[in-house]
DNA sequence: TATTATATTGTAATTATTACAAATTAGAAA
DNA sequence: TTTCTAATTTGTAATAATTACAATATAATA
C-alpha cells in the first residue's frame, strides 16, 4: 500500500520515514490542497505522538525534491499539493475550495528569454467557483 | 502634490484621511511591492503616532475598491502593488526583489467558459532573476 | 548488531494578521 | 462656521502560521 511512496522516497535519496510516507499518502489521497493544519490534525489521529515540526520539515523536504508543491494562493498559509506537474489554482473566495485548473503557462518562454532562471509557476484565480455561481447569494 | 491621491479616494467615495493618502503616495513611489511593515515603518517616521492596524485597514479599503492590489507571491507576508491592472510576478529566490512581468494571462476566458466568475488574476513565476544570474553564484 | 548521521519531538520564540474598545476626526447637516 | 455623527484611527491584546532549537529516537550503513 505504502510501496508508492517508499519507492518515491528512494528514487530521491530521502530517508524512508513512517511520518514522511504518511504525509505523502495523505496528499495523494487529499487533492484539496491541504494547510499544514490539516495535515497535521488528520495524521495525528493515527499518530497522536505527531509533532507539527514533523509536518513541516516533511512537507519542506519533499517540496525541495520536487516530488510536491506549495501554493501561496491564499495568502495566510501554504497549501500543498501533490500533483507536481505545472497546473493553476482557482480559489473560490465563497467556499474556499481551491479546484485544478488543467492549463500550461504559454508565457514562460516570454520570462526565460528575458534571462530569468524560472524554477516554479504558480497561475493563481480567485472569484466564485461554478458551483457557488449556481446557488446564487 | 497628493491631489492625485485626494481625486482616486473621492472618485471612490473613500473618505479622506493622511493615512490613506500617505499609504497611496508611498505606494505609487514605491514600485517595489512592499509589505505591510515596510509601508508602516517608512511612514511612521514622519508621523510616529501611526498605527499599524491603520495601515492594515487602509490597505484593505483600497484593494476592496481596486485601487490596489495585493500579492500573495511570498507565502509568509502580503504585498501590495498600486498598479491594479492584471500583470504578472517575478520572485528572485536569491535577493528577494519582485519583478513586473507585463503579460496578460491568455486562459482567463478558459475559466470563464468554464463557468466560474473571476476577480483576480495572479501569475507568479519563482526563480533566480536575471542580475543575479550574471553575478553567478 | 553497532554506529552515526539524520529525523522526530516538544517547546519556545518569532512574525503576520485579526479583534476590539476607546479616542479622534472627516464630512454632512444645520 | 459650528455641530453632529458615523467612520476612522489608535493601542493593545489575541490568534495563527512559521521557525528555531536542543534533547531523544531511529533509518540506513558498515
Ligand atoms: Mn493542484
Ligand atoms: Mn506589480
Ligand atoms: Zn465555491
Ligand atoms: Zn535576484
Amino acid at each position: 500500500m505504502l510501496e508508492k511512496y517508499v519507492k518515491l522516497l528512494k528514487e530521491n535519496s530521502i530517508k524512508v520515514t513512517p511520518q514522511r510516507l504518511e504525509t505523502l499518502k495523505y496528499l495523494d489521497e487529499n487533492r484539496t490542497h491541504p494547510t499544514v493544519d490539516e495535515i497535521y490534525s488528520e495524521l495525528k489521529e493515527k499518530n497522536p505522538s505527531l509533532s507539527k515540526t514533523t509536518i513541516y520539515n516533511s512537507l519542506e523536504t519533499l517540496k525541495e525534491h520536487g516530488i510536491i508543491q506549495s501554493l501561496t494562493i491564499s495568502g495566510t498559509e501554504l497549501r500543498y499539493d501533490f500533483e507536481n506537474k505545472i497546473h493553476h489554482h482557482f480559489l473560490c473566495k465563497k467556499c474556499g475550495n481551491i479546484i485544478d485548473i488543467d492549463i500550461e503557462c504559454p508565457n514562460i518562454n516570454k520570462i526565460l528569454n528575458s534571462g530569468h532562471e524560472v524554477e516554479e509557476v504558480h497561475g493563481y484565480f480567485k472569484g466564485k467557483c461554478k458551483k457557488c455561481m449556481k446557488k446564487g447569494s
